[in-house]
DNA sequence: CTGTTAGCGCCTTCAC
DNA sequence: GTGAAGGCGCTAACAG
């Protein structure tokens, strides 16, 4: 009767309902999965989760989790070296959960081999796609391509870039799909400076910058360095966006309202997190194999921090 | 043996150890909490959670209780009202937590009343005291003070301010205690406008502010909704500092970052959280009763956002 | 259709 | 010192 019986009537339900309310009972939840063998609880191992993309991320796993009805476990990281997501996908593990879904996916690989069980989601492309089975993740190929082909567009010969952390899977597509860009359009592929997401290091990387008068356009693989980069720029002299455009990427809801609204390729996170779940649950039905990938489309919002390089000298 | 028994050797337990790895072997945790009649688990129930204070403070919450063997869980509730809040709570306790975390004091009590028999720990002060048992939060009133005494030391005939939503007891808190500062120094109170966290309703208020002379300070009650009201006061021609000072609340690592770097009130939440789960441990282990309230120390940053006001006409 | 029972995996107790 | 057994609360299967 507790569990829906269709037989009972809706009055003996609402009776019975208002019984258990008032009496504050709620069934054993731990008695319950060790009967079925499943704890109805999704885990959640994210890496770096300070940084805007993985935080955001989070809450919106944790929203799309929570509207199946699945409980929501979370393991987090700052360091995306093995050993670390190794030991926070075994706290998740010894909790018990249902399926996993990391959002930076460095090593689940490794456990795979030893024999992870149970399903695995990740909301962001592996550079290796054996690792994982399913797979919903922003094209950020696609939004680093449309940045870089905007500031070609406008005249600019060549676009510098600052990158994330090389181990982040992310850091490594988007300077990637920048070097493809450039190298498409016949371009130099200058040296990239790599930064670790932090405004911080984006004021780092514009010092460098500021001294190189080639430099005249320059993609950060987030909107926090941007926002340093533009900082030191405007410190060193150099006028955003006058002498130097700027591209950044996330989208942070700030980023409209900055004294110079930034340029910036647009993700939708909700979007993937909604969609990567519906997957997961399909997979723990019983109704999918996995082996699926899906990119969710992102986009480049125009703003102030670009325009035509003027012609110098 | 495998719970610690002091009785066995180092060898032995090594080469168990091992064989446990290399069979993959995990205890099950849902019979274990069956029989123990406790999940060592600990629910955070986390308000409006995009907002950059909420959300750092899930993050260092979990990394907290992550470090006590504690499981984590986690529900999230875009609303402050009521409902939405007891629905989160309910979904928590049907998980089985031992310990429920909020971030955001709005209604437990409700709960309370219906003899909610765990512990609850709040990382902000709730506005009635018996609501909650354990408390540790930022001493926001200390900081909005200082930001208050600040500017008015610098010769601000008053403060103005945008507000966060009122359903919020953090909001409710900032407002009053710079409404006690400007009373205390015998100034007027003006009216508060009240954003919604957002830097876009920062920059609503704005363009109120901006048309109106009088106003040359203002304080808001965090560090985007002062973001965006800086874009609109400079759009409408104000400058900042020169024209109107802004503190803000937060310290969001980008604060000093802007082309203007933000003087604002500066927040440690990992503090907050670390210590509001060791006391939670204490309460949990039998060594502690409640009713222990606690405030981690604030303090304001001076950048280059506030001055003192040009002597007009 | 309704009531009873077995057993999920663990840890503690008690018997040996 | 070691080993066996009981029972936590639930649900599915089965007996009445």
């Amino acid at each position: 009767m507790v569990n829906d019986d269709p037989r009972v009537s809706p009055e003996a339900r609402t009776r019975v309902k208002d019984a258990i309310d008032a009496l504050g009972y709620r069934p054993n939840i731990a008695a319950r999965s060790l009967l079925l063998g499943r704890t109805r609880t999704i885990g959640l191992l994210t890496v770096g989760s300070t940084a805007y993309g993985p935080a955001s991320l989070t809450l919106a796993t944790e929203r799309a989790v929570s509207n199946t009805g699945y409980g929501f476990r979370l393991a987090n990281t700052v360091d995306v070296d093995i050993d670390s997501v190794e030991n926070g996908l075994s706290l998740l593990l010894d909790q018990g959960v249902d399926a996993v879904i990391v959002n930076e996916p460095t090593s689940t690989f490794r456990h795979r081999r030893h024999g992870l069980a149970i399903p695995v989601l990740s909301l962001s492309e592996p550079l290796d796609l054996s690792d994982v089975e399913l797979v919903v993740g922003s094209d950020e190929a696609g939004g680093v391509k449309e940045a870089v082909e905007h500031l070609l567009g406008l005249g600019h010969a060549t676009v510098h870039h600052i990158a994330g952390p090389q181990e982040w899977p992310s850091s490594k597509r988007r300077r990637e799909a920048w070097k493809a860009a450039l190298e498409a359009a016949g371009r130099d592929v200058p040296d990239s400076i790599e930064g670790d997401w932090s405004a911080a290091s984006g004021y780092e990387a514009g010092l460098e910058f500021a001294k190189r008068p080639e430099v005249t356009a320059v993609f950060a693989a987030n909107d926090h360095m941007a926002i340093g980069l533009m900082r030191s720029l405007q410190r060193a002299g150099r006028r955003v966006p006058e002498d130097i455009s700027i591209v950044g990427f996330d989208d942070v809801p700030e980023a409209a309202f900055l004294s110079r609204a930034l340029t910036t390729v647009h993700q939708d996170l909700a979007v993937a997190a909604v969609r990567g779940v519906e997957l997961l649950m399909e997979v723990l039905d019983g109704g999918r194999e996995g082996g699926t990938i899906e990119r969710v489309p992102t986009r480049l919002v125009v703003r102030e921090t670009t325009q035509a390089p003027v012609a110098s000298s």
